[in-house]
DNA sequence: AACGACCCTTAACCTACATTAAGTCCCCCG
DNA sequence: CGGGGGACTTAATGTAGGTTAAGGGTCGTT
């Protein structure tokens, strides 16, 4: 297991005794899923956060008419998950999938628990994780609610540089809520101006 | 100041000694907010997390045709503010205000980071807090950008069936992305189907 | 009582985006 | 080497929802 890059992420909000990594540590899962294979579908109870170390997975939606919503793209360093289903424990309304060969850590939802009891400083860990989550939810409601999809696509472009190009032009396209039919035309036709 | 909503509604989540409360209750400060009037305008810095106790609150973006988005409503027992611009200190990209004449609870940013320190048992509080909103936040992304305007329609009635009749039409229209136009035919053809 | 402010409605017209349907390219797998 | 599936494109046609403009109702203020 290599939970480096998690511990970083943590040290930069919080600081741990080694005692305390090393229990932290120790309640760590690592998993390997492969390209298209599913962390969670529709209706599942999520196991507990999920944190990417390696590959790019994302959280959807799918609509009645078997269209997928893009919801978040997590690449290395992030967290995923339906919150609702790890918090409450309740069926999800959300799919998760690996978009390339990837890697992730997890723990349980009753393992964080018990961690919240004896490392207390992860609760300020994932109050800030959270915190910040929600600005970055606000900030994509906003953009979905006021601006025009050329106008979204280039708010992608500016959040998610090193995404843009090592996605599929579709999942772009589902992520800012147009067709890829739509997206294409647009990429060609408005070269210069919105 | 009249507290008690607050204050059973942290008790909720986490239980305080008598000293604790009352030193949480002294970080709090109260403000009156007539109809129409801002609590926040974009490009302010948010002062601190704001609690309702009182009428009804929104938060908003501007387009740049000077159309507003509401993000969220906000009816006593709810927090409302810029996320982003609360914990950065940076200025937000939400205008916020009342619907009606409305009371609010809110602590400085300052004094809610000494609370932490003081009563950690705040960082499990606000984290359950946030921890519940990013599920809502998800939750109303996938109906925005999954379902159609009749049914964003029927969702937001089932989600606030106290808020429906007293908030103005033009509100609700706002709030699942259609103009009060669309909205105002909406109701009236679709009375039966979707 | 009357003014304005605000909200809601109606209806004609408009457009950003969706749908459908071909067709190309390319890469992976047999 | 051959073929099939996935990603992208193109273009014709369709539609959900926007825009504009006008009129009417209600309420609070003077």
């Amino acid at each position: 297991m290599e939970p480096t890059l998690l511990l970083h992420h943590i040290a930069k909000h919080i600081t741990l005794t080694p005692e305390e990594q090393d229990f932290f540590t120790s309640l760590l899962h690592e998993k390997k899923i492969r390209k298209k294979q599913f962390l969670n579908q529709e209706g599942d109870i999520a196991k507990g956060p999920v944190f990417v170390t390696e590959g790019i997975l994302r959280s959807y939606s799918l609509d009645k008419n078997g269209f997928e919503h893009v919801i978040q793209f997590a690449p290395p360093g992030w967290w995923i998950g339906d919150m609702n289903s790890m918090v409450k424990q309740q069926p999800g309304i959300l799919y998760c999938d690996a978009l390339e060969d990837s890697e992730v850590l997890w723990l349980w939802k009753s393992d964080l628990d018990k961690l919240y009891i004896t490392v207390p400083k992860f609760e300020r860990f994932f109050r800030i994780l959270a915190e910040n989550a929600i600005g970055t939810y606000q900030a994509r409601l906003v953009n979905i609610l006021s601006l025009s999809a050329k106008e979204r696509y280039a708010s992608f472009c500016q959040l998610y540089p090193s995404l843009i190009d090592c996605l599929p032009q579709k999942q772009v396209a589902s992520y800012i809520g147009v067709t890829p039919e739509f997206l294409s035309k647009m990429l060609r036709t408005g070269e210069g101006q919105m």
